[in-house]
RNA sequence: CGGGGCGUGGCGCAGCUUGGUAGCGCGCUUGACUGGGGGUCAAGAGGUCGGAGGUUCAAAUCCUCUCGCCCCGACCA
């Protein structure tokens, strides 16, 4: 029943369908999400958006320690020769370096990278930790920032630093660092979707995408409502790689000595912009229960009795639901009227909002209103914890179920190139099409249409020719415009 | 780094073409009345127009240089 929105509203976010990127702006900002800082490239996360960080970070870390990683913290620096070890990974990272030349006003002998990420430094230490084939497996996970020369900056998309999770581990076979690079990707896929309802797409990166330095990346790729392709976790198989280029080596039991086999995995602060982009509507943040600051904001509303019966009522409703488990907020600024409050937190993604006036304090109840679907809902008071509950699980389930729908209905499978071509210049997302494997012509596709393939489908087989060269197929492969 | 755009109270903008000493909306402060979907009225505060130089009696406006930001592309998570 919100028919009657204001224009001045309105006007304050940019409708989706007229700008995506201003939408997308404006709902981080007015969200209070982030905002531009001083600094070049940098932004701020602020309280509210560094709840929503805060609240995902801490389910992805109690999904990584589920499947038996600990935390761990190396130095934010590099010393330059340690960083060019790896001759890929130097290679790939060259150009988003930043080098520290001086402490103080002493020019240091060595200059020092801001890591860009931590393969360095922390193979350097696995080497003098891995002796015995007794030492492995090396599972250790870090949380911290990293910073990458970026030229373009687009809030949580790309910063030029920006938090993440970087798991690194070290293993004694093959065999046992690819089943570690798989458990990994799917972590972040149940992540993903079971804790921010994003749908994703797995599979394995082409070479010309795959992480610098790895034997072989897998991915996860989201698709937001633009049409846009955005890649939400990276695991790789480092293969023996890093273990070569920085010697972690150890005896087997066969009393040989060989190198380790690695891997690492990422994931960034770039999924809260994936969360915006993939729930938002016009009216601001829709925001999944599990990871939002606020399960319910409770607006009371200020008639009649209001200090003797409502504000006391609204303040015992939020005990309850404080007791209950459920992150509560109880909004009592006595300067903005009811409905202002109702757009605020709309705009803000709350999943659920309870009103209480002189009528449900009469009645004792309260009024349950979904950010997703606006359903209203009059609860007993004393039914509320189970009810608020019970709608926060539905929000949950239908939000994920209403981004795979999205998802799906966005796939496209192409068996040509004009039906290809169709479809980038019109509504974009998921193009699913066999494919040669051959890197030039993926690059010529690219130019054409600025579409890549986000990733190749380990488990689907090629039904036909690729759709490009006619030549034989060699994978099913799924392009998009990314991120 | 290539292309485009923008810098004017906290935010969003107008004014610039045709120079004359700055205005609107929102927000903010105080008070009163209000309050179930962004209330009403009244009284206020707040800007050397991104910066530097030049032209002129006079520059937000014209000229030169410079800095910053945003969007698209390329690169990336």
């Amino acid at each position: 029943m919100a028919k009657n929105r204001n224009d001045d509203f309105v006007t304050e976010i940019t409708p989706k369908s007229t700008d995506f990127s201003r939408w997308y702006t404006d709902v981080v900002r007015r969200a209070e999400l982030a905002d531009y800082s001083p600094v070049k490239g940098c932004m701020v996360i602020r309280p509210y958006g560094y709840a929503l960080w805060e609240n995902a970070r801490d389910l992805l870390d109690a999904r990584i320690k589920a499947t038996g990683h600990t935390n761990a913290y190396f130095p934010l620096f590099i010393p330059e020769s340690l960083l060019k070890k790896e001759a890929e990974h130097v290679e790939g990272f060259a150009p988003e370096v930043a080098w520290v030349t001086h402490g103080g006003d002493n020019e240091l002998e060595e200059r020092l990278a801001v890591r860009p990420t931590s393969e360095a430094i922390i193979c350097s230490m696995y080497s003098k930790w891995v002796q015995s084939w007794r030492d492995l497996p090396i599972l250790i996970n870090q949380w911290g920032n990293v910073v990458r020369w970026e030229k373009v900056t687009r809030f949580f998309l790309r910063t030029t630093e920006f938090l993440w999770q970087e798991g690194h581990t070290a293993h004694a076979t093959a065999e046992e660092a690819q089943e570690e690079t798989l458990k990994m990707i799917g972590v972040y896929r149940d992540f993903l979707e079971e804790d921010l309802g994003i749908p994703v797409v797995t599979g394995i990166k082409t070479e010309k995408e795959k992480f610098a330095g790895a034997a072989r990346t897998y991915a996860v790729e989201a698709l937001m409502s633009d049409g846009r392709a955005l890649q939400a976790g990276t695991s790789h198989n480092l293969g023996q790689n890093f273990a070569k280029a920085f010697d972690i080596q150890f005896e087997d039991q066969n009393q040989e000595i060989q190198y380790a086999w690695s891997t690492s995995w990422g994931m960034t602060t770039r999924t809260i912009g994936a969360l915006v982009m993939t729930h938002g509507d016009d009216n601001g943040l829709r925001l999944p229960p599990r990871v939002a600051p606020y399960h319910v904001v409770i607006v009371p509303i200020k008639a009649g009795n209001y200090e003797e019966e409502v504000l006391p009522a609204a303040r015992r409703l939020e005990d309850l639901l404080r007791t209950a488990g459920l992150r509560v907020h109880l909004d009592d600024r006595a300067e903005y009227t009811p409905g202002w409050k109702y757009n605020e937190w709309e705009m803000r993604g709350v999943p659920l909002r309870a009103e209480i006036g002189p009528r449900d304090v009469k009645n004792e109840q309260t009024v349950l209103v979904r950010r997703d679907t606006r359903d209203k809902t009059f609860v007993p008071i004393a039914h509320v914890p189970g009810a608020a509950a019970t709608l926060l699980d539905d929000i949950q389930t239908s939000m994920l179920a209403t981004a795979r729908q999205f998802m799906e209905s966005n796939t496209h499978p192409v068996e040509d190139f004009d039906a290809f071509s169709e479809v980038m210049s019109g509504t974009r997302g998921f193009l699913k099409a066999n494919w040669c494997g051959d890197r030039e012509l993926e690059v010529e596709i690219q130019q054409k249409t600025s579409a890549t393939i986000r990733c190749l489908l380990p488990d689907e087989e090629p039904t036909g020719p690729c759709f490009y060269s006619g030549k034989p197929a060699k994978h099913v492969a799924i392009f998009a415009k990314a991120y």
